[in-house]
DNA sequence: TGCATTGGTAACGATAATGTCACATTAATA
DNA sequence: TATTAATGTGACATTATCGTTACCAATGCA
């Protein structure tokens, strides 16, 4: 199981916190520094899968701090994302220019930090080197073709494979029966859009032994009238 | 159903249709006039996100017809793009000072264009790049297809969850009954109008929860006489 | 061939969503 | 205040959508 860690860089501790509640509650692991100094050791060790960067602070400026990131080969690739006040909003050509892979302004919404988090992580990481996916506690082995939850190994039919590995390639986003069918039986071929619902269902049964007890759509949520949508963890209940 | 209605108005069929099917591909809306005459009622009642106005048509200049929308409160704020002809590019000052918001000179690449659209829609429609429609603690996540509250996620059918991403997508603007069953069941469906007050009832429901104690029209207020307005801000009292 | 596995479809029950109504409540007006 | 019109609200029947099971055809394999 990876645990997908975020670093916070900013010099309020409240905002911090709040980020860090907001992140924790959608399964991240959240470091945290209250300047450029502090925050430099902690890349360097800990790497963090992403860098969540303020872009004022008191020692350097977040557009300085950023480039010596990019300009150094041990943590150029990590993706960072600028907080920007909107009366600073010119600099985020800038910081994007500099590498930066993202911008929100304050004041923002918590969602919308976890979405374009979530949407930085499906883009960088969603395999592995050695062919895994991984999305949650589910594991899919392109390698070995079986899918594991919680590590352990449960079975499925090849179209239940199919599915699930499309789904976790796209997390969060629901897809009508039609787009399914296009995507994992191929756009040529011509099955009812019902078969969709009996795959769906044999998909949640393949993994609900492992998913504790009440399963109720933990992976796939169906999305009444747009079809099916997968994901890791449960949307706050 | 697609919210981005785009006007096209060109006395030459071809590239109306050429305009149409290219942005139709990329989910736009489009209605056609082939006149200002002609062009007017349809901007007045169905009230287009986007209106593309050929310079040159048989009855009125486009540098009239576009002072004559900007002049009228109601047109006011629908932008415009000019098409104008090589020859015509010194009226592009004229109508960019009388109110357009970009011009393209024929011929263009269709993509040209829609890259034009894209941009304007982007500015004007609070759409973020992620597909996120966010307006105060409202977060609508179309991908997902879900919506949050306060980082909550609320339930509602997808008829209210139509009416919201109507309602996000044009605040702080009252629409008739019949505006609203136009735009979001569709023009060609018959409802009794009084079935709009339901749904709104419902949708206002779904979105009370997160609504802390009074919720008296937080989001969705009442124009009595008029219909429904959706605003973010709290209604002045 | 016989058997097991898988895939697609139909059918049926369960559930959610929809539109409409009746009635309550509120606002506007005289 | 009395009256009227407009809107809010809960309930209902109807319909659409979905979950689930059973079944048969196709495939692969021993």
């Amino acid at each position: 199981m990876s645990f997908q860690k975020v670093l916070i860089v900013d010099d309020e501790a409240p905002i911090r916190e709040m980020i860090k509640l907001a992140l924790e509650l959608e399964g991240f692991t959240c470091l945290q520094a209250q300047s450029a100094s502090e925050a430099l050791p902690i890349i360097v060790d800990q790497r963090p899968d992403l860098v969540v960067l303020d872009w004022m602070m008191p020692d350097v400026s977040g557009l300085d701090f950023l480039r010596r990131l990019k300009r150094d080969d041990n943590t150029r690739e990590i993706p960072v994302i600028m907080l920007t006040a909107k009366t600073e909003e010119n600099s985020v050509v800038n910081g994007l220019d500099a590498g930066a892979d993202d911008y929100i302004s304050k004041p923002f919404r918590p969602r919308e930090l976890i979405s374009r988090i979530q949407a930085i992580m499906r883009r960088i990481s969603k395999i592995t080197g050695d062919g895994l996916l991984v999305v949650g506690e589910l594991c899919l082995d392109m390698k070995g073709h079986c899918v594991f939850v919680d590590d352990q190994l449960v079975a499925m039919g090849p179209t239940e494979y199919n599915l699930l590995k499309f789904f976790m390639g796209h997390p969060d986003r629901a897809y009508s029966r039609a787009q399914l069918l296009d995507q994992v039986w191929g756009s040529n071929v011509y099955v009812e859009e019902r078969t969709v619902d009996v795959h769906i269902r044999r998909l949640r049964k393949a993994l609900k032994p492992a998913a504790d007890g009440v399963d109720c759509g933990r992976f796939i949520q169906t999305v009444r009238g747009a079809g099916y949508r997968f994901s890791a963890r449960l949307a706050s209940l």
